[in-house]
DNA sequence: AAGTGTCTTCATAATATCTTTATAATCTTC
DNA sequence: GAAGATTATAAAGATATTATGAAGACACTT
């Protein structure tokens, strides 16, 4: 069962990007602006899950969550930019699941979607193992298996693979990877997706100098070879 | 998985006693005096089992059944004082899966824990021992040896090993881990894990520097050595 | 109330990773 | 095949994460 999930924040990029993020991974994603927006879509929509930012205009967060929790009891998570230990206090408080401050790294947004939903009772999601080519990427397990042997990878290589693999053929530009693998609203340098790419073929890459798995695509970005 | 029990009783002897026994016996074990604390244990520790006693201040146990049960389904085994037979039907008419009368033996309670949880569907068919690289942990005995030794572990250390192990080669985040060994969700902190971490290696590891079993992996969390 | 053992928190040292920089190699276009 | 642009690579510097020791909090015993 494919697990739905609301996204709520009013800053319009940082939702369709944890939108992608997490529809990539599996999750059915509905998204709303502000508050009454969410009210009105968590009613309709009955998702499993809430990723709530406390500050919006109009309606925040917690007014969000007072009024829905009087009849609804779905797991939220609590995105704020503060730092304040008083927001983690009330936020738990009024009864959310878990909280994250921004910016954060889409890796760990799901880390904490996954402890959610698991604690919640709900079982884990679709299928996390990727397989293509002689290559094996379990994100559940969080292995890697090239032929028959395993390799270590790093976060951001790891990352990386997983986008790469999620659409064989399919070009991803180095802005693109950039949001994978860097905090939402990093200003991040392209070229560093470069080195990443060098250092990941290092380690799966049969011989590096003309790749077999990750194919550069001149002047456009990286795919993973579609065979 | 290490499974848990939450104790309700008024008599502080008998609590502390029967936790000592099911600790003892491998399983976790939360507490609470009266009804109301009660509800607040069983929302939060999710345990997988209750015990509990019908006559009590406050709130009684046939109380407490009534409105724990408006919300959650935990199998329950009521401990009472009285031979009576109405006891006894009140009691399972209201739900509960078993019932023992004072005095009872230990090793009688922990029979109809058994066969309660074994009964309540819970899966579980995982092995009680698990065998990897030369450790071997019992979960029924509470027993861990290394090699042709055994070692002492705290029942943090003990529920961290049984985790990794139940998995070699899984990759599981802090937040997984504190999940198992915590009864309540998010009042705790993921580096608390690192030092268990490291207590443990202490224990097992013939070089801590560089572990053989448990081994880190950077950014993301802990795994037992796939071999 | 003191004592033991465990768990948690905190501060700091040790590591691993990530990013940047500079230069070499490669590709595209003309 | 040459010029200009893009990508690969190595190495250094900056960041982030983990390991560790020690102090304090907590729970249970005596």
């Amino acid at each position: 069962m494919v697990k739905k999930i609301l996204v709520v924040d009013d800053e319009e990029r940082l939702v369709s990007l944890v939108k992608a993020y997490l529809e990539q991974e599996g999750y059915r994603v509905a998204t709303a602006q502000d508050g009454k927006e969410a009210l009105i879509a968590a009613r309709a929509e009955k998702p499993d899950l809430i990723i709530l930012d406390i500050m919006m205009p109009e309606m925040d967060g917690y007014e969000f969550m007072r009024l829905h929790r009087r009849d609804q009891n779905t797991p939220i998570i609590l995105l704020t930019a503060k730092v304040d230990e008083d927001d983690k206090v009330v936020g738990l408080e009024l009864g959310a699941d878990d909280y994250v401050t921004k910016p954060f790294r889409p890796r760990e947004l799901l880390a904490r979607i996954r402890a959610v939903l698991r604690r919640s009772g709900e079982t884990e999601p679709t299928a996390e193992i990727l397989h293509h080519a002689d290559i094996t990427l379990d994100r559940e397990s969080h292995n890697v298996k090239v032929g028959e042997s395993f390799v270590n990878l790093t976060p951001s290589e790891f990352d990386l693979l997983a986008v790469l693999m999620s659409s064989p053929g399919r070009v991803f530009s180095r802005l693109d990877l950039l949001d994978h693998i860097q905090g939402v609203a990093y200003g991040g340098y392209e070229r560093t997706i470069d080195v990443h790419i060098k250092n990941l073929r290092s380690k799966i890459e049969p011989d590096p100098r003309s790749p077999r798995y990750i194919e550069t695509i001149y002047g456009v970005g990286y795919r993973f070879s579609r065979e």
